[in-house]
DNA sequence: AATTAAGTGCAACAATGTTGCATTTGCAAA
DNA sequence: TTTGCAAATGCAACATTGTTGCACTTAATT
């Protein structure tokens, strides 16, 4: 998958910017922080410009926050442009990274009468299978 | 459920904004932002303590951070002290409010091997019953 | 009532995020 | 390929959010 077409499929510019950020996220195994991001990019953009891609590409779900406790945000690539299926995320305690558990299913949870469910958001937290075998 | 016995709990001082925080928690029917329970306290605080008295608060596990899409944060007492068990949490598109779903207990989810599960957090987003049957 | 550890308010600061505007760039149409 | 224009960029200024140090006040214990 590249960047650029990612873009062209969402009708968006094809910046520097946007494509470097899309790159990073593509090229981690795991979702990232806005600062591990901005880290991995080669160009050196403005904070302003950071901010303005960034918000973009949320917008356009093309990339999608995760939030665990203590308001650690990290970022990957949405569903939508993965083609995957709705899964859980995992939050390992230890290393403090997100991933994605591709074969982790979300459940269907019954709700009280006259709840409509549109989407689920499951975030799993405990010790990665990194951490746990080394240790 | 009164703030002063929860502080008491947890052996901390009983000071006026913390009881305050507290207070306006309990006397909510879902969570509340960090904008609304500042603008329903009655005393008026200096920002600082209010953060302080906040974190605080968030350490001993007495009130819960919950975040859904876009950032949105809520705060509700924490399971610890309202001895319910664990639950989903509901956030409605329509009013913007989250609810606790004490009716709906957290499923167990299989992990890949060596993933080792400590809590799992749950968030249904869709329309609440109220918005649902007003429309 | 006195002691004292902890909470408070203030000021200064750091980090994070936003807006307006002049300039540059990506892309499409001639 | 060149041209035109809307959109993206960088900069400066600003707003918001969160933190720290310090002098002062308060809550709980003796």
């Amino acid at each position: 998958m590249k960047a650029a077409e990612i873009l062209n499929t969402y009708h968006l510019k094809r910046s520097e910017c946007r494509e470097g950020i899309i790159d990073v996220i593509i090229n981690a195994d795991q979702a990232l922080s806005e600062n591990e991001i901005r880290d991995r990019l080669t160009g050196n953009f403005d904070r302003t410009t950071f901010y303005r891609s960034f918000k973009t590409l949320v917008q356009h779900k093309i990339i999608h926050k995760i939030i665990v406790d203590n308001q650690l945000v990290k970022y990957a690539l949405d569903n939508s442009v993965t083609k995957k299926q709705e899964h859980a995320h995992f939050y390992c305690f230890e290393c403090q990274s997100v991933k994605c558990l591709d074969e982790v299913p979300i459940q269907r949870y019954r709700l009280p009468d006259d709840y409509a469910e549109s989407e689920t958001e499951v975030i799993i937290k405990g010790t990665c299978a990194k951490c746990k075998t080394t240790k």
